[in-house]
DNA sequence: ACCCTATTTGTTATATTATAACAAATAATC
DNA sequence: GATTATTTGTTATAATATAACAAATAGGGT
């Protein structure tokens, strides 16, 4: 077993990004078909939107996004959508920007680990065991019992690394 | 060296707590001092509640504090505030909360933890070298430069944990 | 097909968190 | 004391998120 998963790599520019988004989709459905849950119209659409690209999308840009083609769409609209996918792990919410994010491997319960470019905005995202047990296993020999890690690592990619 | 240096503990509910506030304005007193910078009555106040307890404090709840004793008083006022108290790394702002914590140790350069109870709303900050590098090493391994790291543990501590 | 129920969505209002912009006051420097 | 830089006051508004309740729709049993 790998300790050093990798969820959502950092890709190149011209990767082809319909393929995440079909992948992504995919996954929920099934998801969504196994336990009985109804990935709906606006579920869907705003899951597609949060897929659009690799960068967080925050709630309101999402919104704005809803209303062009769906008159009445409001905030509880969009929060209630990203509340379900949230859940559902679908998407995941980056607490340090307010922005939400697809997740590759939804139905994963290890704790995931972000990396944000501050220069190009993308997020990879990882599930790294090593990291998860360390922090769990340091918090336990404090008494503390680890339920839910926000991981969240700021700096540079690949890419912009040069900058 | 140890790796692992618990900067804020979880404290027994009745240790004197006076004491940690002292210790934390002398500090920032110091600090500013050698660094020639000015901690006004306002950011000495605002510092001062952010320690009157080792919960996160919310920015809100600090404006009404403020008002009591300044009229006049804005959200500017408490946001100006916590931004230098967070430059010179007096208070740490948990990101999960949009709340404000005391830093037992401003200066240390080192990336902080925090473990959060959910039940009593206690913070623990860490600043656990192992876990801090293992990250950034991990990231590298990606070709992502770390430069500021979000470490946030939400669970139950030693005194909650029979919850 | 129909009724019943649970879930989802629509709608309006409001709460919470944070910043912009510019004027006035205060402190530091010369 | 005059000059300059920094801090604070003040008003307005932006950005993020939730409450509450009504209407619509989907699912399940008969």
């Amino acid at each position: 077993m790998h300790t050093h998963q990798i969820v959502s790599p950092f890709r190149d520019a011209d990767h082809h990004h319909a393929d995440c988004m079909d992948t992504a989709l995919g996954k929920a459905e099934d998801s969504c078909l196994r336990r009985g849950l109804r990935l709906t119209a606006i579920r869907r659409r705003v899951l597609e939107l949060v897929w659009t690209k690799h960068e967080p999308v925050k709630a309101y840009d999402l919104l704005e996004a809803l209303k062009q083609e769906k008159k009445g769409a409001a905030p509880p609209t969009v929060y209630r959508a990203l509340e379900f996918l949230q859940q559902q792990g679908f998407v995941h919410r980056i607490e340090s920007l307010n922005a939400y994010v697809g997740c590759g491997e939804p139905g994963h319960q290890t704790t995931a680990q972000f990396l944000i470019c501050h220069v190009c905005g993308i997020v990879a995202e990882l599930e790294d065991r090593e990291i998860g047990n360390l922090i769990a296993s340091k918090a336990h020999q404090l008494g503390f019992t680890s339920k839910h890690q926000t991981i969240e690592v700021h700096g540079l990619c690949t890419t912009c690394g040069s900058d």
